[in-house]
Formats: structure tokens, C-alpha cells, sequence
RNA sequence: GCUCGAGUGGCGGAAUUGGUAGACGCGCUGGAUUCAAAAUCCAGUUCUUUCGGGAGUGUGGGUUCGAUUCCCACCUCGAGUACCA
């Protein structure tokens, strides 16, 4: 009987799907394991090799912890709402949930090859409306809620609104909006329900505002701080310009700290945790006005400063504004005008790019205007310059030159003042600026004091004086949530009189309009501005024609949909009870999954999925909907799989390729070419080649050898590069077992490596051994015979090891073991019943088709899937002798053979008086001869 | 610039707490089988060598009986981040 992989794989993931091997119960008697992957999004170029990669470890995994007892949760779905189903339906008039469905499918057909134990009836997509519906509804509980500071959580907006009914905003203590005014309850009492809504606004953690945002003119959107690379769009690249729009934001600066602490109580790989922490951009430091000194102001202006370096307020020489900055304007004095205009429109005419690119350059301009120092109440001269940003902080800064690089380079630049406060510090060359090591110098009652202890006094007199107070700043700005698209979630909200509705609970979802076109409306809005139908009716309680809007009982819906994130920012919680029409899901099974035990994806959504996500979660959780706050207690990021390209050299003007080799000087073009069109000794097709394009029709070649033999270059795997492997021929041609021992073979999962198809065959050869050891010709040949001791002590040793790599996600050394295992095995001509069983169950999770085919052989007519784990045996493993290596200065030079018995002084004796050792040593006295028992003897002199 | 991570044969990569460096696989070489090929099997494969050995894990130093592993300095590559006050 021969190993026929393609005729096991297709049964066997045919039984699977036919008896629901992998459905979990949201009930069991045994522990319960929730292992998970990042969802993909179904994109029109289908699954390639790389994408697998997580999935076949989580896989693995899943399939372990079920050997081992526990009743595991492995479900996967689909990202489906997104822009390149909606580019191409601008594109083709095609409707984006067509494409998508399309492109769904083949990821699953694609999925299927590789046989992942999936609990496919949990599956979510986040653009069905059984789903979004769930969006929609977390979305109103966000808008219902504030964040209370004193109890340190979000709460429902009905306890605020007594609060404000009762005592105005005097015993409130919450996040909101930095311009939010005190009232007292009076107040509150007398204003408008239209006035009382706008309020409001400025506490719920879902909120319509006027916000400066990023607008990408050529996606025809805004993006998120995390969607913008290097000033450009990650996706396209496209500029990205700023803009004052009203749209929708996430309160997750509520979460700041919260998500930071968070991070401690989770065990996610540090780098990503790092990632976090800067993105959050916590610092401890003070608050600090300076009142503006100017005959031609008035007296009450002043510009507030955010520091973390408040003990060194002595060291101020100057200040500097960002030319942005409100107050620019109005403290410049005339002479300074001109300058100072110029300068402000110069900076606005730079793209953010370009002020990041060019940071070498200093510049910046005195604005004429001086401010008092709080204590000294010395005059310090206000300048403007493009190194302070607008966006953080106050958009000022004090500048203390000897403590701060930047300050200090200003001012070398425009000879300013460098004050030295430092006790024993040179200053002369450079600023110096670590908090540590130091005290503070010429600075009056902070004179002596160290970084700590000046803080915390120059904070108390700061609050004596009103004129500061300690603050903590984050980074970390609030998440615009509307995006000017079409495919995505359609937001829960009607409009009257241009102050936001929520749609109720038991009448989501609101479905995603029709729409003719997917382009925004001529007049600018979003797509969504183009359906006919598009209004609500608060009597009907129903979408309802654009026509009947009445602004009494119907009218009008947001045109804005939900980000990228929304629908992943919570769809694990989903898969456990995913089928659920009345809850998101319901208490018994969040109570029962908790969390996700072990999640695997890229690093890539450090900033965006991964911190949203965590948001959403810390939020149902202070609103009782969850049993925890962190929803993955484990994370692994998966290396990236990059592609291998092949490049023709293309003879400068002509259709001529040279071979690789021959081009030495000769001035030719690399042309990526199809990575399908070369094997695996780097030769090119050439008539594949040929046909691959009209233009190369008539091509000619210079070759070696007869061959015409291609470049290689790892780069990333995308289909332009032509770079492309595809799961499906690899299942095709080798099998989905030797696919994915394969992908694990390749390295450690973390790490990013580069696909070569070079070493599949020894994969696919161990494969094929280790089915000899269970089938010959004539069919199974296990028989009931006791085994070998050796035997025994190859299996013990293979489950100890495969055991631990499986705990460490060490996946590619248990590959090694396995093939190691079968080697000896085969050597010994094992076909022993008592090992050939529990091998075909440690190795199930790695291959499982092959392992659920020679489970069958063995007799059995269940599956191995939930076959006990084997149970390593330390006896047999016990030794008599060792191997002893005999050292001398450290460096092995031969073996010796020994009992494990001896004791040390035995050891030394036989070692001493061998042969070999007179050899080594010449003549030569040892100074020390080290025995450890069971391990070394090392022989020194 | 800063923060991480990594440097081991021709290649991918192994090496539990410091204890036989190069497991396993690819590739390569030779052999068996075959009319031939594929497949399979066996042997060899870090470098060097006067065939006794000797050197060797990016470089230089240190700790140790003993270092790929620990410490210090440096070099190279990769990833992330970037005027965050």
C-alpha cells in the first residue's frame, strides 16, 4: 500500500466536516482553551503560503490541548467589510458583498486543503448584518456612556445626568472634552434639551465633534493616526492632509492608563508591548503658565506648558510656541510681524513629511514678545519655531538649554542664553539630559535637589502660586471613527436638528443601503449620500425614502460608515456564541470561554487592532458585559513568510536576456519574472517564458551551459513581484501534511523567513517513511509483539521532547525529532503495536490526515482527534553507561565508554590511565583533572 | 538618533540550568538497485592537515576547569520608532 496523501487528505477532511469533529459546546466537564488567529480579509488574490503559517501553529496547538483533555475553542471568519472590494466596485459597478462572498469562498476552499480543525459553524463575518448588528449595538452603549474618574471606569450617561441635575459639574469628576465649562445644577435645570445634548457630547465615549482630522483626498476619506505612515497612507501611500470635519471619535484617551497597566498582566511578546507603551506615551510632569508680558496685550493672557522636567524651571532662557499656536498672532509685536507671518506660512506650506524628513535644520523666529518667569518673574523671550508641535501637549514648550538637546541646539543656533543649573555638569559642548546623577544648581529653594525631590517641591510651589500643577500627558489622541466610505458598518444614528440620535437596541441592524454608485455625491458627502433610501422613521421605526424626511418624525441617517477596526475590535468575544440573535453574546458563554488563551497574528496591528481591541474590551467590561478586561492572556506574532523573486536581465534597448552569470559589465535591466517558471537548480523555462507575454514572443537569450539561469532576491510576497506560492499546488503535489510540517520546519514561528520549496522533498521523504513503518504491500504490519527496550526508549524520548517543543511553540525542532524518531525506528524494524499507536497521536497535530489514516489501519473507526495524549516514562529512558567526552583544557578530544555507577575518584582512575590520555598529555603533569558524574571530564594542565 | 532582535557549514537551521558545536533537512560527492530513469537504500560532507592532529559559533577582551550560552566594548544586518517637551 502506497502513501496516496491526496486520496487520505480529501477523506478524511470530508469525515471531519461530516461529523462536526471539531464543534466545541459552550459546556463541558473539561477544561475549557479558546485558541484563536487573526481573522484574514478575504482579498481577490487568495491564501498564500505565508498566510498558513499562524494558522498551522495555532493549529497544532488547538489539536494538542484536545489530546490533552481540554475542550478547545478554535474558530475562524472573515474581515470582510473594507476598501478593495469597494475599489473595486468603483471600479466595476460590481457590489462589494459579491466580491466578498467571492473572494470568501476561496478562502475557504483554500483552507479546506490544508485540513485546520476549525469549528466552522462559529464563523463570523463582519460585514453580515446577524453580525454588524452587534456593532451597531456596542457603538450606542459607547455614545451611553462617560467615564467616571472617581470610580475609575466607564458608566452608564444616567448616572452623570443626575449628577449634573443635582450639582452640576461640581461633584463630577470625568474624561471630556479639554474645553468642557462648569455650570452648576441651577444652570443645568434652565438649559435647553438641545443645549443639555450638546453637553453631554463632550462626556460620552462615543462623540460627534468638530476634530482636526486626516484626510486622504485620494481615498477619498479620513484615516487614523495608525493608518498613516511616514505623513502618507499605509495603504497606497497617498498624501494625507489636515482637515477640520465633524466626525465621530473614540474616548479611548479615557484608557490610557488602564491600557498601559494592562500590559504588565499579559503575556504578549515584548516588542509589541513596547510598541503599545509609545503609541499610549505616557509622562509624569507638570503643567506650567507663564503670563505674557506686553503693553499691547492684555494682562490676563498666558501660555500654559506641559513639562516632565519641571525641576529644572531655573534653567529657562527662552520659550517656544508652535507657529501654529493661537496666541502667535495676538502677542507678536509690529516689528516682528513680517517675520513672523512669513515664517508661519512658510512651516504651513511644508507637508508634515517634510518638516519630519528635514529635522537637522533649525529655524524659527523671535516673536517680539517676552513672558515672566513664575518665580524670578524675569522676562523670557517668546520665539516661534517648527521643532514645537501643535499637537502635543500645550503646543509650547519652556525651553531649559542645558537640559534639554533640542533647546540647547536652538539656541546655539540664534545665540541664546544657555543658563548652566546643573551642579558639576559640563555644558559647554552639549545639553545634559538624564534625571539621574545630578543636583540642581543657581535655581533659589531648589538648590541641591535631585530630580525627585525637586519635582515634587517645585510642583507644591508651583500650586501655591496658581500658576501650575502636577500632570500626567499621554500621546495616546482619541480614534476618529467615521471613514467617507461605503463598505463598512452604517452607523445606528439619526439626525434632529443636527444633534445625534441613537437608533434603538431592538431595531438594529440598520442594514447598509443600495446604492447606484459607490463614489461620493457630487456635493461632497459620502457614498452613502447616494441612496434613495436612507432616512428613519422614528414612528415606523424603519429606514424609510429619502422623500418622506420631514425633520417631525422622519429623518435623516448618518452618512458616515464605521472604521476597519470596528468589527475586529470585539469578534472573539463573538465566536462564543456566535449564532446569538437576542445578546452580542450570551453570559453564560463569555462566562464560560473568558478569554482568548492563546491568539496568533502579525505584529502589524500593534497599534491599530490590538489596541482597540482592548479598549472595546476594558469597556463592556466596566459595563458588566464581560468577565474580564484583557481578551488574550497569550499573544504570538508569526514571522512573515517572504517571497524568493526571479529576475531576467534584459540587454539595455534590445529583447536580448543574459544569463545570470555572463553579465559582468554588460548594462542590463532586472525584470521579475515568474518565480512558477524556474526550478529548483535557478533554470528558466524559456518557452513558459515566452508565452508568458506578447512582448517576450520574440525574446532572445544568451545562455551557459545551455541554460539560461535567473537572479534571486528575497523581498516581500505579493503579486506583483510575481513571487506568489500558492498553498494549493504545494496540497497538490505534496500533500497538506507535508505542507505543513513544512512550514514549520522552515524555523522558529517568530522569526520572518523566506519561502524556498528546496527542502520539501525531505519532509515529504520523512512522511512516506514513517508510513512504511505502519503499511507495506500487503497492507498494515503493526503487530501486538512486545517492543524493543530501544524501541521503547526512541518513543519515551520523542514524547518528552515533542511535549515540550509543543508548550514552547518550538514547532520546528519537534519536526526534526519526529524524523529522528522514524529513522530509528525503521532501523530498529520496529512494527510493534505499543509505539507505532502512540506515535500516530503525538504526531496527529502536525499530520493529522496521515495520522487519522494509520489510526484507522491500527483498527480504530473514531477519530485520533481526541485520542489521549501519550504519557512520558522517565524508566525507560534510564541509562546504564555513559558516553563519557574527555576533555582537556575544555576541548573534547575523545570518548570513552563508562558505567553510570562510578563514583568520581573510579572515573578519574580509568580516564587517567587510558592510552589516549598519555597521548595528550606528552609527558605533560595534569594540574586539576574536573569529573562531574553523568556529564564531562575535563582534564587541565 | 533611540528602542528591541539577530550574527553558527554551500543553504534553512539545532544545541534544557555554562558541559561532546554543526542535530534534522536541503544541496553536493561516491556507491547499491535498474537496460535506463524516477523512487528507494547505504556511506561521506565545518575548515585545515605532514592523517598524529590543529583551528573553529561576527570582532576584540573578561569571568570559568570549561563559553554559541554569562559580562564589557566594538562591527554588521534586520525590525520598530522618530523633533513627545
Amino acid at each position: 500500500m502506497k502513501y496516496n496523501f491526496n486520496n487520505i487528505e480529501a477523506k478524511w477532511q470530508k469525515y471531519w466536516a461530516e461529523n462536526g469533529t471539531f464543534k466545541a459546546d459552550n459546556s463541558s466537564d473539561k477544561p475549557k482553551y479558546y485558541v484563536l488567529d487573526m481573522f484574514p480579509y478575504p482579498s481577490g488574490a487568495g491564501l498564500h503560503v505565508g498566510h498558513p503559517l499562524g494558522y498551522i501553529a495555532s493549529d497544532i496547538y488547538a489539536r494538542y490541548k484536545r489530546h490533552k483533555g481540554f475542550n478547545v475553542l478554535h474558530p475562524m471568519g472573515y474581515d470582510s467589510f473594507g476598501l478593495p472590494a469597494e475599489q473595486y466596485a468603483i471600479q466595476t459597478g460590481q457590489h462589494p458583498s459579491i466580491t466578498t462572498r467571492t473572494n470568501i469562498n476561496r478562502y475557504r476552499e483554500q483552507l479546506d486543503k490544508i485540513g485546520f480543525s476549525f469549528d466552522w459553524s462559529r464563523e463570523v463575518r463582519t460585514s453580515s448584518p446577524e453580525y454588524y448588528k452587534w456593532t451597531q449595538w456596542i457603538f450606542t452603549e459607547l455614545f451611553d456612556s462617560w467615564y467616571n474618574l472617581q470610580t475609575d471606569k466607564a458608566e452608564k450617561i444616567e448616572g452623570l445626568i443626575s449628577k449634573f441635575k443635582t450639582s452640576g459639574t461640581a461633584e463630577v469628576s470625568a474624561v471630556c472634552d479639554e474645553d468642557a465649562n462648569s455650570f452648576t445644577a441651577e444652570q443645568w435645570n434652565s438649559f435647553t434639551e438641545q443645549e443639555q445634548e450638546k453637553i453631554l457630547l463632550q462626556y460620552r465615549l462615543t462623540y460627534l465633534a468638530e476634530t482636526e482630522v486626516n484626510w486622504c483626498a485620494a481615498l477619498g476619506t479620513v484615516l487614523a493616526n495608525d493608518e498613516i505612515v511616514n505623513g502618507v497612507s499605509e495603504r497606497g501611500g497617498h498624501p494625507v492632509v489636515r482637515k477640520k470635519m465633524m466626525q465621530w471619535s473614540m474616548r479611548i484617551s479615557a484608557y490610557a492608563d488602564r491600557l498601559l497597566q494592562g500590559l504588565d498582566r499579559i503575556d504578549w511578546p515584548e516588542p509589541l508591548k513596547e510598541i503599545q507603551r509609545n503609541w499610549i506615551g505616557k509622562s509624569v510632569g507638570a503643567q506650567v503658565r507663564f503670563n505674557v508680558l506686553s503693553d499691547q496685550t492684555k494682562d490676563d493672557d498666558y501660555i500654559e506648558v506641559f513639562t516632565t522636567r519641571p525641576d529644572t524651571i531655573f534653567g529657562v532662557s527662552f520659550m517656544t510656541l508652535a507657529p501654529e499656536h493661537p496666541l502667535v498672532d495676538k502677542i507678536t509685536t509690529a516689528a516682528q510681524k513680517q517675520a513672523v507671518h512669513d515664517y508661519v506660512k512658510a512651516t504651513a506650506k511644508r507637508s508634515e513629511r517634510e518638516r519630519m524628513a528635514d529635522v537637522k535644520n533649525i529655524s524659527g523666529v523671535f516673536t517680539g514678545a517676552y513672558a515672566e518667569h513664575p518665580f524670578t518673574k524675569k522676562p523670557v523671550p517668546i520665539w516661534i519655531g517648527d521643532y514645537v508641535l501643535a499637537g502635543y501637549g500645550t503646543g509650547a514648550v519652556m525651553a531649559v538649554p542645558c537640559g534639554d538637546s533640542r533647546d540647547y541646539d536652538f539656541a546655539k543656533h540664534f545665540g541664546l542664553e544657555i543658563p548652566n543649573i546643573f551642579e558639576g555638569v559640563d555644558i559647554s559642548e552639549q545639553a545634559y539630559s538624564s534625571k539621574d546623577n545630578c543636583k540642581i544648581a543657581n535655581s533659589d529653594f531648589l538648590n541641591g535637589l535631585d530630580y525627585k525631590q525637586g519635582t515634587t517641591k517645585v510642583i507644591a510651589a508651583l500650586e501655591e502660586l496658581n500658576q501650575g500643577y502636577g500632570k500626567v500627558n499621554f500621546r495616546l489622541r482619541d480614534a476618529v471613527f467615521s471613514r467617507q466610505r461605503y463598505w463598512g458598518e452604517p452607523f445606528p444614528v439619526y439626525y434632529v436638528n443636527e444633534l445625534p440620535k441613537m437608533i434603538d437596541k431592538q431595531h438594529l441592524p440598520i442594514e447598509l443601503p443600495e446604492v447606484e454608485k459607490y463614489l461620493p455625491t457630487e456635493t461632497g458627502e459620502p457614498p452613502l449620500g447616494n441612496a434613495n433610501s436612507w432616512a428613519w422613521d422614528t414612528e415606523r421605526n424603519e429606514v424609510v425614502g429619502n422623500d418622506k424626511i420631514d425633520n417631525q418624525s422622519v429623518f435623516p441617517l448618518e452618512l458616515n460608515t464605521m472604521p476597519g477596526w470596528a468589527g475586529s475590535s470585539w469578534y472573539f468575544n463573538r465566536y462564543m456564541d456566535p449564532i446569538n440573535a437576542n445578546e452580542f453574546a450570551s453570559e453564560d458563554s463569555l462566562n464560560y470561554w473568558q478569554d482568548v488563551d492563546l491568539y496568533i497574528g502579525g505584529s502589524e496591528h500593534a497599534t491599530g487592532h490590538l489596541l482597540y481591541a482592548r479598549f472595546w474590551q476594558k469597556f463592556l467590561f466596566d459595563r458588566g458585559r464581560l468577565a474580564v478586561d484583557e481578551f488574550a492572556k497569550k499573544l504570538i506574532n508569526q514571522g512573515m513568510i517572504l517571497g524568493t523573486s526571479a529576475f531576467v536581465y534584459r540587454l539595455e534597448g534590445e529583447n536580448t536576456f543574459v544569463s545570470k552569470n555572463l553579465i559582468s559589465d554588460k548594462s542590463v535591466t532586472p525584470i521579475h519574472v515568474d518565480v512558477s517558471f524556474v526550478n529548483t537548480s535557478e533554470e528558466l523555462d524559456l518557452e513558459a517564458f515566452k508565452n508568458w507575454r506578447p512582448e517576450f514572443k520574440d525574446a532572445q537569450f544568451i545562455l551557459e551551459d545551455g541554460k539560461y539561469v535567473v537572479g534571486r532576491e528575497v523581498e516581500k510576497m505579493s503579486k506583483s513581484k510575481y513571487n506568489v506560492v500558492n498553498p494549493d499546488d504545494i496540497c497538490e503535489n505534496y500533500g497538506a501534511d507535508t505542507l505543513r510540517m513544512y512550514e514549520m520546519f522552515l524555523g522558529p514561528l517568530e522569526q520572518a523567513k523566506p519561502w524556498n520549496t528546496a527542502g520539501i522533498t525531505g519532509v515529504h521523504g520523512f512522511l512516506k517513511k514513517l508510513w512504511k513503518l505502519y503499511f507495506d504491500d500487503n497492507g498494515i504490519q503493526v503487530t501486538d509483539q512486545d517492543p524493543s527496550a530501544e524501541s521503547l526508549k526512541t518513543l519515551h524520548k520523542t514524547i518528552r521532547k515533542v511535549e515540550e517543543d509543543i508548550e514552547n511553540f518550538s514547532f520546528n525542532t519537534s519536526v526534526s525529532t519526529f524524523m529522528i524518531c522514524v529513522n530509528e525506528l525503521s532501523a530498529q524494524k520496529c512494527n510493534s503495536k505499543s509505539i507505532l499507536e502512540p506515535l500516530a497521536i503525538l504526531i496527529s497535530p502536525y499530520a493529522p490526515h496521515i495520522a487519522e489514516e494509520l489510526w484507522a489501519g491500527l483498527g480504530y473507526n473514531n477519530s485520533i482527534s481526541t485520542a489521549e495524549f501519550p504519557v512520558f516514562n522517565q524508566e525507560h529512558l534510564v541509562e546504564s553507561t555513559k558516553t563519557y567526552p574527555i576533555s582537556f583544557n575544555g576541548k573534547m578530544r575523545f570518548t570513552l565508554d563508562l558505567p553510570m555507577d562510578l563514583s568520581k575518584e573510579e572515573i578519574e582512575k580509568i580516564v587517567m590511565d587510558h592510552e589516549k590520555t598519555k597521548t595528550q598529555l606528552e609527558g605533560r603533569i595534569p594540574k586539576k583533572v574536573i569529573v562531574v558524574p553523568g556529564k564531562i571530564v575535563n582534564i587541565v594542565g
